[in-house]
DNA sequence: ATTACGAATTAGAATAATTCTAAATTTTGA
DNA sequence: TCAAAATTTAGAATTATTCTAATTCGTAAT
């Protein structure tokens, strides 16, 4: 098991040809070093401009492609807000998503230590859930004083 | 100030000429209507088809028109789940959805008493939060034991 | 090396939920 | 009663995503 958690430039040539039962392609390295560069959460379009920068060739169908087996192996994660287009994010740590509604900008946010599903919603019993998803949408905050003077 | 929160099938001309600043038209309180004759969580076009039957001529445009109409002035809420086209909610109360894997159908969640979000989430000081949509997806509770025999 | 085969990539077409446009209708209220 | 504004409507447009079918790639056996 590797760590993607790293957050330092990653190269994709330095990934395993294979990680949890998915092969790596080129293409495929590609993509996920492009979401491991920057804590953004960009849409497949950002994703595949990007891409084209170092992979002249690559295809949007190609970058649909790889998202959708990098999601399906667990090793990004798609993240939805409302009917927008959907975003991506390599931050495999349990965290939901902040959208600041002046700049449409999407922040990580996590949850306060030992919070439990469980714990906050009236499940019926034996509920099995495989999906969370946690969307805000707000205005960010002014560190401290909210007026202006 | 109405309730619109009973569930015992409402007449769409019980409602006022107006709701939190909204003209009701014929199709608005029809569209109304349909919500809240069944609490589940139906698509605009669910919406349009159950329309049609009480009134032949109402367009789809419409539907869209007055679900849109409905939910800015928070009469209705708009549902999503990951990519899948919305679905609209009569229920007003705090609660957020849970969509059952087997039959596609939503169901209400509410909270457990006095949770609040502060609580669970680590925010930036000062963030202000409008929306919040949680959505769950797995397979529906066996009631008591969990293995088949 | 060559070949064969399955998997992945690709360009472009297709899909489908939603939004837009512009004309017709209805409502409002002077 | 009449003009202005709001709403409805049919159909076209939009656009993110998926699909199709052809090509290329990667691997392993010969
Ligand atoms: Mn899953
Ligand atoms: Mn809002
Ligand atoms: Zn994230
Ligand atoms: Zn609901």
């Amino acid at each position: 098991m590797i760590s993607l958690e790293q957050n330092t430039n990653p190269d994709p040539s330095d990934f395993p040809s294979e990680i949890e039962g998915l092969r790596m392609t080129k293409q495929r390295r590609e993509v996920l070093a492009v979401l491991l560069a920057e804590r953004d959460h960009p849409t497949a379009n950002d994703v595949f401009l990007r891409s084209q920068q170092r992979m002249a060739t690559i295809s949007l169908a190609t970058v649909y492609n790889c998202l959708e087996a990098l999601v399906s192996h667990n090793l990004v994660r798609q993240v939805n807000f409302e009917r927008e287009s959907s975003r991506y994010c390599p931050n495999l740590a349990d965290h939901c998503h902040f959208q600041d509604e002046e700049s449409g900008k999407i922040h990580d946010v996590v949850f306060k230590d030992g919070v439990k599903l469980e714990d906050i919603l009236v499940l019926p019993q034996g509920t099995d859930i495989n999906h969370l998803e946690i969307s805000l949408k707000g205005h960010f905050g002014q560190s401290k004083n909210h007026k202006t003077p």
